[in-house]
DNA sequence: CGATATCGGACCGTGGCGGTCCTGTAAATA
DNA sequence: TATTTACAGGACCGCCACGGTCCGATATCG
């Protein structure tokens, strides 16, 4: 099904949260999970492990929370999946390598390898502040006209 | 991760595999798990999955076997993955419509659509024969200069 | 009739995943 | 300093999908 996990669909979901929200000032977990309407023990699992990844700043005590580490516009999409979920990738050889008995036989490695390779591209391009942009009638919304071409070699 | 399962993998592999062999003669299951190396039972599972999505057609008795449904031109990638593990899409709201609760409120819905549908769109670009295609070198392999490009409205 | 294959489905063990909970520690406030 | 708030880092658990196996039925060829 090509699908992400849920935790990952939570956390790119409270990523775009904390996007959207003043930065000046950090979120903390249970108001979010009230926001997002999401189970609280989750939603404070999958902050900790964007904020273990970098994803995230944290800061304890009271008036503590969470706030993006970065700009959202540096944020790429590849990148929270990653955190959230490991390596992108669509089969397991290009993930692990050496797992796959005849990985040097295999013939259809390298063209999966170079799909894979598309794929991410695709998706890195797309940034945080993209998917937390609110989708008002008449704003540019960059990913509106989103179109991915495969261009082969000798095709215009 | 953004993986296929293991069962798709093999599909795929399996149906390279009789992309490759000549068309006229049908490959029978203990065959193509000789040749894969893989285990014979979960060959000759994925193989009746494939028969009956309608990508391979099947022969019974002896000198029975499968063989493309189609010409290996007309069977795209996302073909093959619908057909081992049902409907492609990231989230799942995308797959399964009605499943989140919060789905009407929900401000990520709509771009994870629209970049669903662009990976759809890129992966269906790409047909079994351009898997099954040796890489030789010097040969024309469509893949090689394989890009995904986004555009977005006004960008160039 | 008998050998060969697919067909359809039941069956099972394991591992990953979603989800919960508990203890520790840091920060702010009074 | 005491208290409260909130993150940090785990351990823990139940469930279900997935990979994998196996069997009886059916169709085809010789």
């Amino acid at each position: 099904m090509i699908r992400l996990s849920r935790i990952t669909d939570y956390g790119i979901v409270l990523m775009v949260r904390l996007a959207q929200s003043p930065d000046d000032e950090a979120r903390n977990a249970r108001n979010l999970a009230a926001e997002t309407d999401l189970p609280a023990p989750v939603v404070s699992k999958v902050l900790k492990t964007l904020a273990r990844e970098g994803l995230l700043s944290s800061q304890r005590g009271s008036k503590g929370g969470y706030s993006l580490a970065r700009n959202a516009v540096d944020i790429s999409v590849p990148e929270m999946i990653t955190a959230l979920e490991g390596p992108i990738s669509l089969t397991e050889c290009s993930a692990h390598p050496g797992t796959c008995s005849q990985e040097s036989s295999c013939d259809v490695r390298e063209p999966w390898q170079r799909i894979n390779a598309a794929v991410h591209d695709a998706l890195s391009k797309i940034t945080l502040a993209d998917l937390a942009m609110p989708d008002v009638a008449g704003s540019i919304v960059p990913l509106r006209a989103l179109r991915i071409n495969l261009t082969s070699t000798g095709l215009e």
